[in-house]
DNA sequence: TGAATGATTATCGTATACAATTTCACGCTA
DNA sequence: TAGCGTGAAATTGTATACGATAATCATTCA
Protein backbone atom coordinates (compact mmCIF):
# COMPACT_ATOMS: atom_id res chain seq x y z
CA UNK A 1 0.00 0.00 0.00
CA UNK A 2 2.69 2.57 1.08
CA UNK A 3 5.64 2.37 -1.31
CA UNK A 4 8.96 1.98 0.57
CA UNK A 5 9.45 2.58 3.79
CA UNK A 6 12.78 4.40 3.99
CA UNK A 7 15.66 2.33 6.11
CA UNK A 8 14.87 5.46 9.01
CA UNK A 9 11.41 3.93 9.38
CA UNK A 10 12.58 0.32 9.19
CA UNK A 11 14.99 1.11 11.92
CA UNK A 12 12.23 3.10 14.35
CA UNK A 13 9.22 0.35 13.89
CA UNK A 14 12.21 -1.91 14.58
CA UNK A 15 13.63 -0.50 17.98
CA UNK A 16 9.66 0.44 18.99
CA UNK A 17 8.48 -2.79 18.57
CA UNK A 18 11.73 -4.22 20.62
CA UNK A 19 11.01 -1.80 23.00
CA UNK A 20 7.41 -2.53 23.75
CA UNK A 21 7.72 -6.50 23.19
CA UNK A 22 10.28 -5.92 25.86
CA UNK A 23 13.42 -7.31 24.27
CA UNK A 24 14.76 -4.25 25.22
CA UNK A 25 14.03 -3.20 28.62
CA UNK A 26 14.16 0.11 30.47
CA UNK A 27 17.45 1.47 31.35
CA UNK A 28 19.38 -0.77 28.15
CA UNK A 29 21.78 1.58 26.62
CA UNK A 30 21.46 2.34 22.77
CA UNK A 31 25.03 3.41 21.61
CA UNK A 32 24.38 5.53 18.31
CA UNK A 33 27.42 3.59 16.64
CA UNK A 34 26.28 0.12 17.33
CA UNK A 35 22.81 0.61 16.55
CA UNK A 36 23.78 2.23 13.43
CA UNK A 37 25.79 -0.70 12.12
CA UNK A 38 23.16 -3.10 13.38
CA UNK A 39 20.70 -1.26 10.98
CA UNK A 40 24.08 -0.61 8.11
CA UNK A 41 23.26 2.98 8.44
CA UNK A 42 25.23 6.14 9.96
CA UNK A 43 24.74 8.07 13.28
CA UNK A 44 23.35 10.72 11.54
CA UNK A 45 20.13 8.75 10.44
CA UNK A 46 19.92 6.98 13.72
CA UNK A 47 20.19 10.04 15.33
CA UNK A 48 16.55 10.94 13.60
CA UNK A 49 15.19 7.61 14.85
CA UNK A 50 16.14 8.08 18.54
CA UNK A 51 15.04 11.96 17.70
CA UNK A 52 11.35 10.16 16.85
CA UNK A 53 11.88 7.74 19.45
CA UNK A 54 12.87 10.34 22.21
CA UNK A 55 9.79 12.54 20.90
CA UNK A 56 7.10 9.58 21.71
CA UNK A 57 8.72 9.09 25.48
CA UNK A 58 10.51 5.53 24.16
CA UNK A 59 13.52 6.12 25.17
CA UNK A 60 16.18 9.07 26.67
CA UNK A 61 18.85 11.11 24.68
CA UNK A 62 20.84 14.07 25.58
CA UNK A 63 23.23 15.05 28.07
CA UNK A 64 26.02 13.71 26.59
CA UNK A 65 25.59 9.54 26.91
CA UNK A 66 24.28 7.21 25.39
CA UNK A 67 20.58 6.85 24.57
CA UNK A 68 18.86 4.60 27.08
CA UNK A 69 15.29 3.06 26.91
CA UNK A 70 13.40 5.57 29.19
CA UNK A 71 12.36 4.61 32.76
CA UNK A 72 8.81 6.55 32.83
CA UNK A 73 8.59 7.72 36.97
CA UNK A 74 5.34 7.19 38.71
CA UNK A 75 4.04 10.44 37.84
CA UNK A 76 4.64 9.87 34.16
CA UNK A 77 2.83 6.61 34.31
CA UNK A 78 0.04 8.23 36.25
CA UNK A 79 -0.34 11.16 33.79
CA UNK A 80 -0.03 8.73 30.97
CA UNK A 81 -3.06 6.70 31.95
CA UNK A 82 -4.76 9.87 32.75
CA UNK A 83 -4.23 10.93 29.26
CA UNK A 84 -4.92 7.90 27.45
CA UNK A 85 -8.49 7.83 29.21
CA UNK A 86 -9.77 11.37 28.09
CA UNK A 87 -8.38 10.21 24.24
CA UNK A 88 -9.48 6.86 24.55
CA UNK A 89 -12.90 8.40 25.55
CA UNK A 90 -12.83 10.51 22.30
CA UNK A 91 -12.08 7.71 20.74
CA UNK A 92 -15.62 5.59 21.54
CA UNK A 93 -17.56 8.64 20.96
CA UNK A 94 -16.13 9.48 17.06
CA UNK A 95 -16.07 5.44 16.20
CA UNK A 96 -19.67 4.99 17.14
CA UNK A 97 -20.60 7.77 15.18
CA UNK A 98 -18.99 6.15 11.88
CA UNK A 99 -19.77 2.71 12.97
CA UNK A 100 -19.54 -0.26 10.08
CA UNK A 101 -19.77 -3.82 9.40
CA UNK A 102 -15.95 -3.12 8.08
CA UNK A 103 -15.12 -1.68 11.38
CA UNK A 104 -16.57 -4.25 13.51
CA UNK A 105 -15.21 -7.23 11.21
CA UNK A 106 -11.72 -5.98 11.39
CA UNK A 107 -11.94 -5.24 14.94
CA UNK A 108 -12.95 -9.26 15.19
CA UNK A 109 -10.16 -10.23 12.99
CA UNK A 110 -7.33 -8.61 15.83
CA UNK A 111 -9.77 -9.96 18.39
CA UNK A 112 -8.68 -13.74 17.05
CA UNK A 113 -5.43 -12.82 16.45
CA UNK A 114 -5.19 -12.26 20.49
CA UNK A 115 -6.57 -14.76 21.63
CA UNK A 116 -4.57 -16.96 19.64
CA UNK A 117 -1.44 -15.35 21.10
CA UNK A 118 -2.78 -15.76 24.67
CA UNK A 119 -3.75 -19.47 23.59
CA UNK A 120 -0.10 -20.25 22.06
CA UNK A 121 1.58 -18.39 25.41
CA UNK A 122 3.64 -15.84 23.12
CA UNK A 123 3.87 -12.88 25.77
CA UNK A 124 5.26 -10.15 23.44
CA UNK A 125 2.85 -11.20 21.11
CA UNK A 126 0.12 -10.57 23.18
CA UNK A 127 1.43 -7.45 24.65
CA UNK A 128 1.92 -6.23 21.22
CA UNK A 129 -1.67 -7.22 19.91
CA UNK A 130 -2.82 -5.39 23.16
CA UNK A 131 -1.74 -2.02 22.56
CA UNK A 132 -2.40 -2.27 18.77
CA UNK A 133 -6.36 -2.97 20.00
CA UNK A 134 -6.70 0.34 21.03
CA UNK A 135 -4.59 2.26 18.22
CA UNK A 136 -6.58 -0.10 15.56
CA UNK A 137 -9.46 1.40 17.35
CA UNK A 138 -8.39 4.77 17.39
CA UNK A 139 -7.63 4.88 13.87
CA UNK A 140 -11.12 4.01 12.75
CA UNK A 141 -11.95 7.40 14.86
CA UNK A 142 -10.87 8.69 11.40
CA UNK A 143 -9.16 11.25 13.02
CA UNK A 144 -5.19 11.21 11.80
CA UNK A 145 -4.17 13.44 14.95
CA UNK A 146 -6.56 11.33 17.17
CA UNK A 147 -4.56 8.47 15.93
CA UNK A 148 -1.39 9.75 16.47
CA UNK A 149 -2.03 10.41 20.13
CA UNK A 150 -3.13 7.68 21.29
CA UNK A 151 -0.15 5.26 19.46
CA UNK A 152 2.08 7.87 21.31
CA UNK A 153 0.68 7.26 24.62
CA UNK A 154 -0.30 3.69 24.26
CA UNK A 155 3.84 3.14 23.79
CA UNK A 156 4.28 5.25 26.51
CA UNK A 157 2.00 2.88 28.60
CA UNK A 158 3.44 -0.44 27.80
CA UNK A 159 7.03 1.11 28.86
CA UNK A 160 5.49 1.81 31.94
CA UNK A 161 4.27 -1.68 32.24
CA UNK A 162 7.66 -2.97 31.67
CA UNK A 163 9.09 -1.12 34.33
CA UNK A 164 6.26 -1.47 36.96
CA UNK A 165 4.08 -3.98 35.46
CA UNK A 166 3.83 -7.82 36.65
CA UNK A 167 4.76 -10.33 33.72
CA UNK A 168 1.99 -9.82 31.13
CA UNK A 169 -0.31 -12.76 31.97
CA UNK A 170 -1.71 -14.09 28.74
CA UNK A 171 -5.48 -13.67 28.75
CA UNK A 172 -6.48 -10.31 30.97
CA UNK A 173 -7.72 -8.35 28.59
CA UNK A 174 -8.92 -10.05 26.01
CA UNK A 175 -12.49 -10.44 27.36
CA UNK A 176 -12.18 -6.69 28.05
CA UNK A 177 -11.96 -5.87 24.59
CA UNK A 178 -14.42 -7.89 23.29
CA UNK A 179 -16.94 -5.92 25.59
CA UNK A 180 -15.76 -3.14 24.47
CA UNK A 181 -16.37 -4.12 21.04
CA UNK A 182 -19.61 -4.94 21.56
CA UNK A 183 -20.74 -2.13 23.28
CA UNK A 184 -19.37 -0.20 20.52
CA UNK A 185 -21.56 -2.13 17.91
CA UNK A 186 -24.59 -1.70 20.37
CA UNK A 187 -23.94 2.15 19.92
CA UNK A 188 -24.06 2.37 23.84
CA UNK A 189 -21.41 5.20 24.53
CA UNK A 190 -21.79 5.40 27.89
CA UNK A 191 -21.40 1.66 28.84
CA UNK A 192 -18.34 1.87 25.92
CA UNK A 193 -16.54 4.43 28.01
CA UNK A 194 -16.91 2.95 31.86
CA UNK A 195 -16.02 -0.14 29.98
CA UNK A 196 -12.43 1.26 28.85
CA UNK A 197 -12.47 2.96 31.82
CA UNK A 198 -12.02 0.21 33.65
CA UNK A 199 -10.21 -1.64 31.41
CA UNK A 200 -7.35 0.95 31.99
CA UNK A 201 -8.00 0.91 34.84
CA UNK A 202 -6.99 -2.95 35.69
CA UNK A 203 -4.29 -2.48 33.10
CA UNK A 204 -2.60 0.61 35.28
CA UNK A 205 -3.31 -1.24 38.81
CA UNK A 206 -0.98 -3.96 37.18
CA UNK A 207 1.87 -1.29 37.58
CA UNK A 208 2.69 -2.82 40.98
CA UNK A 209 6.26 -3.13 42.14
CA UNK A 210 7.96 -5.63 39.44
CA UNK A 211 11.40 -7.10 39.70
CA UNK A 212 13.46 -8.90 37.64
CA UNK A 213 17.23 -9.68 37.51
CA UNK A 214 18.96 -10.10 34.02
CA UNK A 215 22.70 -11.28 33.14
CA UNK A 216 23.68 -8.66 30.57
CA UNK A 217 22.88 -9.57 26.59
CA UNK A 218 24.17 -8.08 23.73
CA UNK A 219 22.79 -5.83 21.83
CA UNK A 220 22.80 -7.62 18.75
CA UNK A 221 21.51 -10.68 20.35
CA UNK A 222 18.44 -8.56 21.30
CA UNK A 223 17.75 -6.65 18.25
CA UNK A 224 18.57 -9.78 16.08
CA UNK A 225 15.02 -10.71 15.61
CA UNK A 226 14.23 -7.46 14.41
CA UNK A 227 16.50 -5.96 12.03
CA UNK A 228 16.04 -6.91 8.30
CA UNK A 229 17.53 -10.35 7.92
CA UNK A 230 18.39 -11.27 11.05
CA UNK A 231 21.06 -8.94 12.87
CA UNK A 232 24.59 -7.93 11.33
CA UNK A 233 26.70 -9.28 14.21
CA UNK A 234 28.93 -10.43 11.52
CA UNK A 235 29.69 -6.98 10.15
CA UNK A 236 31.08 -5.64 13.56
CA UNK A 237 34.45 -4.61 13.89
CA UNK A 238 36.72 -7.68 15.70
CA UNK A 239 37.43 -6.12 18.61
CA UNK A 240 34.15 -5.98 20.61
CA UNK A 241 33.41 -9.42 19.68
CA UNK A 242 31.61 -11.61 22.71
CA UNK A 243 31.56 -8.90 24.79
CA UNK A 244 28.76 -7.71 26.32
CA UNK A 245 27.92 -4.46 25.69
CA UNK A 246 24.97 -3.82 27.36
CA UNK A 247 24.11 -2.78 30.79
CA UNK A 248 21.18 -3.03 32.48
CA UNK A 249 20.91 -0.12 34.45
CA UNK A 250 18.26 0.24 36.76
CA UNK A 251 17.92 3.73 38.54
CA UNK A 252 15.14 5.25 41.11
CA UNK A 253 14.46 8.99 40.46
CA UNK B 1 15.07 29.12 36.85
CA UNK B 2 15.77 26.70 33.84
CA UNK B 3 19.69 27.00 33.06
CA UNK B 4 20.35 27.81 30.06
CA UNK B 5 18.02 26.87 26.71
CA UNK B 6 20.77 25.63 23.90
CA UNK B 7 20.68 27.32 20.62
CA UNK B 8 18.79 24.76 19.33
CA UNK B 9 15.74 25.80 21.73
CA UNK B 10 16.56 29.59 20.85
CA UNK B 11 15.63 28.56 17.11
CA UNK B 12 12.84 26.24 17.74
CA UNK B 13 11.43 28.90 19.92
CA UNK B 14 11.99 31.46 17.37
CA UNK B 15 10.76 29.58 14.55
CA UNK B 16 7.49 28.52 16.18
CA UNK B 17 6.81 32.17 17.64
CA UNK B 18 7.31 33.40 14.00
CA UNK B 19 4.44 30.97 12.59
CA UNK B 20 2.00 31.19 15.32
CA UNK B 21 2.14 35.05 15.13
CA UNK B 22 2.00 34.61 11.17
CA UNK B 23 4.84 36.67 10.59
CA UNK B 24 5.86 33.57 8.93
CA UNK B 25 2.98 32.52 7.08
CA UNK B 26 2.02 28.85 5.74
CA UNK B 27 3.63 27.82 2.49
CA UNK B 28 6.51 29.74 2.76
CA UNK B 29 9.91 28.01 2.44
CA UNK B 30 12.34 28.06 5.07
CA UNK B 31 15.84 26.97 2.82
CA UNK B 32 17.99 25.34 6.00
CA UNK B 33 21.45 26.89 5.27
CA UNK B 34 19.39 30.38 5.24
CA UNK B 35 18.13 29.47 8.35
CA UNK B 36 21.33 28.14 9.49
CA UNK B 37 23.21 31.31 9.10
CA UNK B 38 20.18 33.44 10.78
CA UNK B 39 20.77 31.85 13.48
CA UNK B 40 24.61 31.12 13.25
CA UNK B 41 24.36 27.21 12.82
CA UNK B 42 24.75 24.46 10.92
CA UNK B 43 22.38 22.73 9.10
CA UNK B 44 22.75 19.51 11.32
CA UNK B 45 21.29 21.93 14.10
CA UNK B 46 18.50 23.50 11.62
CA UNK B 47 17.44 19.76 10.80
CA UNK B 48 16.90 18.93 14.82
CA UNK B 49 14.84 21.94 14.96
CA UNK B 50 13.00 21.33 11.70
CA UNK B 51 12.17 17.77 13.26
CA UNK B 52 10.42 19.27 16.03
CA UNK B 53 8.63 21.68 14.11
CA UNK B 54 7.32 18.84 11.32
CA UNK B 55 6.51 16.66 14.75
CA UNK B 56 3.84 19.49 15.93
CA UNK B 57 2.70 19.86 12.34
CA UNK B 58 4.05 23.54 12.33
CA UNK B 59 6.04 22.70 8.96
CA UNK B 60 6.15 20.23 6.52
CA UNK B 61 9.40 18.49 5.97
CA UNK B 62 11.24 15.80 3.01
CA UNK B 63 10.60 15.21 -0.17
CA UNK B 64 14.03 17.02 -0.94
CA UNK B 65 12.55 20.35 -1.57
CA UNK B 66 12.90 22.81 0.95
CA UNK B 67 10.36 22.93 3.86
CA UNK B 68 8.12 24.73 3.93
CA UNK B 69 5.45 26.11 6.99
CA UNK B 70 2.38 24.02 7.36
CA UNK B 71 -0.58 24.49 5.22
CA UNK B 72 -3.27 22.31 7.21
CA UNK B 73 -6.09 21.08 5.06
CA UNK B 74 -10.00 21.26 6.56
CA UNK B 75 -9.61 17.68 7.44
CA UNK B 76 -6.54 18.37 9.42
CA UNK B 77 -8.05 21.24 11.00
CA UNK B 78 -10.93 19.14 11.79
CA UNK B 79 -9.07 16.75 13.51
CA UNK B 80 -7.06 19.23 15.22
CA UNK B 81 -10.34 21.17 16.73
CA UNK B 82 -11.76 17.91 17.72
CA UNK B 83 -8.83 16.29 19.63
CA UNK B 84 -8.43 19.91 21.35
CA UNK B 85 -12.12 19.68 22.80
CA UNK B 86 -10.99 16.46 24.21
CA UNK B 87 -8.18 17.31 25.80
CA UNK B 88 -9.35 20.85 27.29
CA UNK B 89 -12.10 19.07 28.66
CA UNK B 90 -9.89 17.00 30.61
CA UNK B 91 -7.66 20.15 31.48
CA UNK B 92 -10.28 21.36 33.11
CA UNK B 93 -11.42 18.32 35.54
CA UNK B 94 -7.76 18.21 36.61
CA UNK B 95 -7.44 21.90 37.33
CA UNK B 96 -10.68 22.08 38.99
CA UNK B 97 -9.48 19.41 41.39
CA UNK B 98 -6.43 20.92 41.87
CA UNK B 99 -7.59 24.26 42.05
CA UNK B 100 -5.82 27.25 43.98
CA UNK B 101 -5.55 30.29 44.46
CA UNK B 102 -2.20 31.03 42.91
CA UNK B 103 -3.87 29.65 39.59
CA UNK B 104 -6.25 31.96 39.82
CA UNK B 105 -4.29 34.72 40.13
CA UNK B 106 -2.10 34.02 37.29
CA UNK B 107 -5.03 33.56 35.26
CA UNK B 108 -5.99 37.02 36.53
CA UNK B 109 -2.64 38.21 35.59
CA UNK B 110 -2.57 36.45 31.81
CA UNK B 111 -6.01 38.08 31.44
CA UNK B 112 -4.73 41.23 32.13
CA UNK B 113 -2.19 40.96 29.45
CA UNK B 114 -4.35 40.02 27.12
CA UNK B 115 -6.96 42.96 27.56
CA UNK B 116 -4.21 45.29 27.25
CA UNK B 117 -2.88 43.80 24.40
CA UNK B 118 -6.29 43.86 23.24
CA UNK B 119 -6.70 47.51 24.07
CA UNK B 120 -2.86 47.93 21.86
CA UNK B 121 -4.80 46.72 19.24
CA UNK B 122 -1.32 44.30 19.08
CA UNK B 123 -2.91 41.36 16.41
CA UNK B 124 0.93 39.32 17.17
CA UNK B 125 0.39 39.62 20.64
CA UNK B 126 -2.87 38.94 20.89
CA UNK B 127 -3.03 35.77 18.74
CA UNK B 128 0.05 34.84 21.16
CA UNK B 129 -1.78 35.38 24.70
CA UNK B 130 -4.87 33.85 23.01
CA UNK B 131 -3.03 30.89 22.57
CA UNK B 132 -0.93 30.89 25.72
CA UNK B 133 -4.25 31.25 28.28
CA UNK B 134 -4.99 27.39 26.75
CA UNK B 135 -1.18 26.44 27.26
CA UNK B 136 -1.19 28.02 31.03
CA UNK B 137 -4.16 26.35 31.90
CA UNK B 138 -3.47 22.92 30.50
CA UNK B 139 0.36 23.48 32.57
CA UNK B 140 -2.25 23.49 36.00
CA UNK B 141 -3.15 20.36 35.44
CA UNK B 142 0.00 19.18 37.08
CA UNK B 143 0.03 16.64 33.82
CA UNK B 144 3.15 17.32 31.79
CA UNK B 145 1.94 15.18 29.28
CA UNK B 146 -1.36 16.54 29.03
CA UNK B 147 0.26 19.91 28.77
CA UNK B 148 2.63 18.77 25.58
CA UNK B 149 -0.16 17.58 24.24
CA UNK B 150 -2.22 20.72 24.56
CA UNK B 151 0.14 22.49 23.86
CA UNK B 152 0.78 20.71 20.03
CA UNK B 153 -2.95 20.98 19.48
CA UNK B 154 -2.73 24.82 20.15
CA UNK B 155 0.09 25.49 18.39
CA UNK B 156 -1.77 23.46 15.55
CA UNK B 157 -4.90 25.48 15.77
CA UNK B 158 -2.96 28.49 15.39
CA UNK B 159 -1.45 27.58 11.69
CA UNK B 160 -5.30 26.52 11.06
CA UNK B 161 -6.65 30.03 11.85
CA UNK B 162 -3.42 31.47 9.56
CA UNK B 163 -4.69 29.95 6.41
CA UNK B 164 -8.48 29.87 7.33
CA UNK B 165 -9.14 32.21 9.92
CA UNK B 166 -10.41 36.02 9.43
CA UNK B 167 -7.83 38.60 10.82
CA UNK B 168 -8.03 38.09 14.53
CA UNK B 169 -10.66 40.29 15.52
CA UNK B 170 -9.05 41.51 18.63
CA UNK B 171 -11.36 41.10 21.79
CA UNK B 172 -12.64 37.99 20.35
CA UNK B 173 -12.22 35.67 23.04
CA UNK B 174 -11.18 36.96 26.42
CA UNK B 175 -14.40 37.31 27.72
CA UNK B 176 -15.09 33.99 27.38
CA UNK B 177 -11.57 33.38 28.74
CA UNK B 178 -13.08 35.15 31.71
CA UNK B 179 -16.22 33.37 31.77
CA UNK B 180 -14.29 30.04 31.77
CA UNK B 181 -11.89 31.14 34.81
CA UNK B 182 -14.94 32.07 36.59
CA UNK B 183 -16.44 28.64 35.96
CA UNK B 184 -13.10 27.03 37.05
CA UNK B 185 -12.87 28.85 40.42
CA UNK B 186 -16.53 28.15 41.50
CA UNK B 187 -15.46 23.96 40.67
CA UNK B 188 -18.44 23.85 38.12
CA UNK B 189 -16.89 21.30 35.49
CA UNK B 190 -19.76 21.16 33.63
CA UNK B 191 -20.22 24.64 32.97
CA UNK B 192 -16.63 25.15 32.29
CA UNK B 193 -16.99 22.36 29.68
CA UNK B 194 -19.79 24.17 27.74
CA UNK B 195 -18.02 26.96 27.96
CA UNK B 196 -14.78 25.70 26.37
CA UNK B 197 -16.88 23.85 23.93
CA UNK B 198 -18.36 27.02 22.85
CA UNK B 199 -15.57 28.99 23.29
CA UNK B 200 -13.46 26.98 20.64
CA UNK B 201 -16.36 26.67 18.67
CA UNK B 202 -16.43 29.81 18.12
CA UNK B 203 -12.62 30.32 17.32
CA UNK B 204 -13.39 27.42 15.18
CA UNK B 205 -16.02 29.45 13.19
CA UNK B 206 -13.86 32.00 12.73
CA UNK B 207 -12.44 29.12 10.17
CA UNK B 208 -13.64 30.47 7.14
CA UNK B 209 -12.26 31.55 3.70
CA UNK B 210 -9.15 34.16 4.18
CA UNK B 211 -7.92 35.79 1.69
CA UNK B 212 -4.61 37.37 1.28
CA UNK B 213 -1.93 38.65 -1.19
CA UNK B 214 1.50 39.07 -0.38
CA UNK B 215 4.77 40.78 -1.74
CA UNK B 216 7.35 38.56 -1.41
CA UNK B 217 9.81 39.37 1.51
CA UNK B 218 12.77 38.29 2.70
CA UNK B 219 13.68 35.71 5.86
CA UNK B 220 15.94 37.46 6.98
CA UNK B 221 13.39 40.78 7.19
CA UNK B 222 10.48 38.27 8.70
CA UNK B 223 12.74 36.51 11.37
CA UNK B 224 14.46 39.62 12.50
CA UNK B 225 12.31 40.35 15.56
CA UNK B 226 13.08 36.69 16.31
CA UNK B 227 16.64 36.27 16.29
CA UNK B 228 18.66 36.93 19.07
CA UNK B 229 20.10 40.53 18.63
CA UNK B 230 18.40 41.19 15.26
CA UNK B 231 18.45 39.32 12.09
CA UNK B 232 22.69 38.95 11.10
CA UNK B 233 21.50 39.89 7.31
CA UNK B 234 25.18 41.35 7.06
CA UNK B 235 26.60 37.74 7.82
CA UNK B 236 24.92 36.61 4.48
CA UNK B 237 27.20 35.78 1.45
CA UNK B 238 26.88 38.67 -0.76
CA UNK B 239 25.74 37.01 -3.86
CA UNK B 240 22.14 36.52 -2.95
CA UNK B 241 21.69 39.92 -1.03
CA UNK B 242 18.69 41.76 -1.42
CA UNK B 243 16.92 39.43 -3.73
CA UNK B 244 13.81 38.03 -1.86
CA UNK B 245 13.74 34.20 -1.44
CA UNK B 246 10.79 33.40 -0.28
CA UNK B 247 8.03 32.91 -2.13
CA UNK B 248 4.98 32.45 -0.64
CA UNK B 249 3.10 29.26 -2.43
CA UNK B 250 -0.72 28.40 -2.05
CA UNK B 251 -1.17 25.60 -2.76
CA UNK B 252 -4.73 23.72 -2.66
CA UNK B 253 -5.14 20.09 -1.90
C1' DT C 1 44.15 -4.48 50.77
C1' DG C 2 41.45 -0.59 49.47
C1' DA C 3 40.83 3.83 47.77
C1' DA C 4 42.32 7.77 45.09
C1' DT C 5 44.02 9.16 40.73
C1' DG C 6 45.62 9.54 36.13
C1' DA C 7 45.48 7.59 31.37
C1' DT C 8 42.71 5.48 27.94
C1' DT C 9 38.66 4.44 25.70
C1' DA C 10 33.94 5.08 24.47
C1' DT C 11 30.45 8.08 23.08
C1' DC C 12 28.24 12.08 21.87
C1' DG C 13 27.69 17.16 19.78
C1' DT C 14 28.56 19.81 15.88
C1' DA C 15 30.41 21.05 11.52
C1' DT C 16 31.57 20.02 7.03
C1' DA C 17 31.98 17.40 2.60
C1' DC C 18 29.99 15.10 -1.21
C1' DA C 19 26.39 13.04 -3.97
C1' DA C 20 21.63 13.11 -5.62
C1' DT C 21 17.68 15.56 -6.74
C1' DT C 22 14.82 19.29 -7.74
C1' DT C 23 13.95 23.91 -9.37
C1' DC C 24 14.18 27.51 -12.44
C1' DA C 25 15.60 30.49 -15.97
C1' DC C 26 16.96 30.74 -20.61
C1' DG C 27 17.01 29.96 -25.23
C1' DC C 28 15.28 27.19 -29.06
C1' DT C 29 11.63 25.50 -32.08
C1' DA C 30 7.16 25.09 -34.17
C1' DT D 1 4.01 33.61 -28.87
C1' DA D 2 3.44 29.33 -26.45
C1' DG D 3 5.60 25.18 -25.42
C1' DC D 4 9.52 22.53 -24.41
C1' DG D 5 14.28 20.84 -23.71
C1' DT D 6 18.51 21.79 -21.30
C1' DG D 7 21.89 23.13 -18.11
C1' DA D 8 23.20 25.74 -14.08
C1' DA D 9 22.05 26.85 -9.40
C1' DA D 10 19.89 25.70 -5.25
C1' DT D 11 18.68 22.48 -1.88
C1' DT D 12 18.34 18.43 0.54
C1' DG D 13 20.04 13.40 2.04
C1' DT D 14 23.66 10.97 3.93
C1' DA D 15 28.23 10.05 5.50
C1' DT D 16 32.28 11.30 7.70
C1' DA D 17 35.62 14.11 10.45
C1' DC D 18 36.97 16.36 14.57
C1' DG D 19 36.71 18.09 19.15
C1' DA D 20 34.68 17.65 23.81
C1' DT D 21 33.04 15.12 27.57
C1' DA D 22 32.01 11.32 30.36
C1' DA D 23 32.94 6.44 31.59
C1' DT D 24 36.32 2.90 32.46
C1' DC D 25 40.21 0.77 33.88
C1' DA D 26 44.86 0.17 35.49
C1' DT D 27 48.20 1.94 38.60
C1' DT D 28 49.96 3.77 42.70
C1' DC D 29 50.00 5.21 47.38
C1' DA D 30 48.43 4.98 52.20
Amino acid sequence: MTGKPSRIDQAYTALKSAIIEQALRPGDKLPEDEVGQLFSMSRTLVRQVFSRLNAEGLIEIGGKRPATVAIPSIDDAVAAFEVRQALEREVITLVIKRWSPEHKATLEAHLAKEIEAAKAGSAPMSIRLAGEFHTLLAEMSGNPLLSRFVSDVVSRCSVVLAVYGRPHSADCGVHEHRDIIDAIAAGDATRAWDLMRHHLGEVEARALIGSSEDSPRSLADMLSPYVEGGARTEARPAKNRGRPRLQVVKENR
